[in-house]
DNA sequence: TGATTATATTACTATATGGTTGTAAAACGA
DNA sequence: TCGTTTTACAACCATATAGTAATATAATCA
């Protein structure tokens, strides 16, 4: 079955306590060591000694950014043994990325177009 | 004439470089007076003093922060006078708030329903 | 039980940043 | 030119947070 995801298309206001849930939502992704244990989850779970392998970081470090992502419900876990497996929530976030990098992308051509004009 | 935009879905990989360049852009969004701040040029361009009104912040924050939006290319501006107009540059920042609305209502059921299992 | 492994948590430091106050710059009007 | 209006900028302070070091917790194994 395909659920269709109702989106609010702006439909409803946008009050001062909904601009802080978003911005809380948005501080979530603004983090690079964050993004890069998001993208270390895409092609599947991962324990966190595997993603303390993959990024370098510290085991405190990832455990700690893992348990913000984890209360913003970007990602989930399943315990096995002593072992916590974490997974990517919702690919929504991926989602988000692609616009952010496409956002990247404009803003550079807009930036060299308006030092290049016309040619 | 329509723009096709060219999504890269995930094709390139992700360098430390890219994630900090792709939380830069998030940082950006991650604040509740610079939602606020976008969402009041959401129907059309307004002066530095309307946006001043309508967020009720001072002149220095609301300032501050436009330059911010301006240089991660999220808005742009234009001079008449001593007055200048900012205006979005990309409705795509609507999209991705779009998502993250859809991400918090998403998180909200899934928790509600952690909470009362099976019914 | 005692040792080991895997993860979480706490206390701390250094840095980044949001908001304020005061001032500068630029365009306009009298 | 002088004063006014509009916006930008610089210095400052208070707070938030990323990373580290040390420790706690919990499950497994010998």
């Amino acid at each position: 079955m395909v659920v269709k995801r109702k989106s609010r298309q702006s439909g409803v206001q946008f009050t001062e306590d909904t601009a802080d849930l978003v911005a809380e939502r948005f501080r979530a992704l603004a983090e690079p060591m964050r993004l890069r244990l998001l993208n270390a989850l895409r092609p599947r779970a991962r324990s966190v000694g595997e993603l303390v392998g993959l990024t370098g970081t510290s085991q405190a470090n990832v455990s700690k950014h893992l348990q913000l992502l984890y209360k913003q419900g970007f990602v989930d876990r399943e315990k096995d043994g002593t072992t916590i497996y974490y997974r990517i929530a919702d690919p929504m976030v991926f989602e988000m990325c692609d616009l952010v990098c496409d956002g990247i992308q404009q803003d550079l051509d807009a930036r060299r177009a308006r030092l290049n004009p016309e040619r």
